[in-house]
DNA sequence: TAACAACAATGATATTTATCATATAAATTT
DNA sequence: AAATTTATATGATAAATATCATTGTTGTTA
């Protein structure tokens, strides 16, 4: 069993505020998991029980809106954590985590969070600014959801992926999507995302290099996005 | 100046959690402010610098889109509290709050709340698990936003209108909100929201008493939001 | 390697929604 | 009360987006 004391993706959540002695304890009751392309973590509806912290790969969050298409509401990446709100609401996760990539995540029971939060006031603290920054953000996408054109979310988003998770050697977009995942971010249907990804093709903003996608003209992207 | 361990609308927040004592310091150093219809609180981008109580009234959250149109993003109503995410954040507001009716809130300073995070444990976890509540809140509003035609939206904010703020003595909804702010809360175009409004008279699903509203088919109406 | 399935792309068309123009009604000011 | 502004309403039209159908492409499995 790897030791939490010597992982560095502690450090890139709240888990940053445990002393040596608190994350030897974690150690010890914690549970690591593989998780293939395409599995779940959690399913919207179950119920967690603790939380899970991303070691390494991406994950999408999604919900399954009434008329039957999945939206995805976030990514999550390395070193965030996964199911905080739902255990500290108490209630079953709102939300489904799907692995985009190959992914190591620790599992960390509800027991021993809850202990922290008595004892550890930094780290109560680092949890409630990290919701408050996730409150932010699903505030700011809603807001662009009801405002902003379907281009205009398109642009956007090609701009967060790139901008949040980076590029490959070749250019291409590290996360690799599907036309329908993308479609399931921006909220509208494949076909729809797919033309406007030719028309963004045709403008010269991006080329298509198979399936995947590159970012030719940034700044015009931008602009395109608002 | 009115006694916080006096006012019962402290009972229906976080504040429930404070000690008499501590609600004696809070009146102390609390401010009181009547705000009248369509004005405004506090401004996206302003620095907070505590926490407003709504003791009566409600009032908009809305955050401006690129575009330059206003997006009603929350209401809330007497009982709740206001600017507890910049204050965590200490970010500067990223909404802003306008009275939809004359209101009274109290502010309360942020040195005192966060006093109250160290000491109160019970206090910290109500505060976490309202903003965890709001989360979930936007989680959901946004995937309406982008999967829900507007139809189905406006039907949907019509019965939360409706459910959550309900009926004056005529049956009309308590919160009056323009047309303009019903298209605001919704998303759409002030025309698109009134020409849908006609459409769900017509059918019998809603009545018009001058700029009024009354739900007449609950039913078919949760029908139509799905 | 052939057969199949899943994904991507594009055309044709229908539907939804926004925009612009104008009319009417209500509220406010003079 | 008349004049002015603001809000509501509706028609005509344009633009955005969804849906259905079809084809090509890629990747997987037998």
């Amino acid at each position: 069993m790897s030791k939490c004391e010597q992982c560095i993706v502690r450090e890139f959540s709240s888990l940053k505020a445990l002393s040596k002695d608190e994350l030897i304890r974690i150690s010890e009751c914690k549970t690591s998991r593989t998780i293939k392309k395409g599995e779940t973590i959690f399913e919207e509806g179950e119920n967690v029980n603790g939380i899970f912290c991303v070691k390494d790969g991406i994950c999408k969050l999604t919900k399954l809106s009434p008329n039957g298409k999945d939206q995805i509401v976030k990514l999550v990446a390395k070193g965030e954590l996964l199911g905080q709100r739902s255990m500290i609401s108490e209630e079953p996760a709102n939300l489904s985590a799907v692995a985009l990539e190959d992914m190591q995540v620790c599992f960390i029971p509800k027991n021993e969070i809850l202990g922290f939060f008595d004892k550890n006031n930094q780290f109560s603290m680092n949890v409630m600014k990290t919701i408050c920054g996730d409150l932010r953000l699903a505030d700011d996408h809603m807001v662009n959801m009801a405002q902003k054109s379907v281009k205009e979310r398109l642009a956007e988003t090609l701009i967060y992926l790139h901008e949040t998770f980076g590029i490959n050697n070749d250019k291409t977009l590290k996360v690799q999507l599907s036309r329908d995942e993308l479609a399931s971010m921006i909220g509208t249907a494949t076909e729809s995302c797919i033309r406007l990804l030719s028309d963004f093709n045709k403008l010269g903003l991006i080329e298509l290099v198979g399936k995947k996608i590159v970012l030719k003209d940034l700044q015009k992207l931008k602009k395109l996005a608002e």
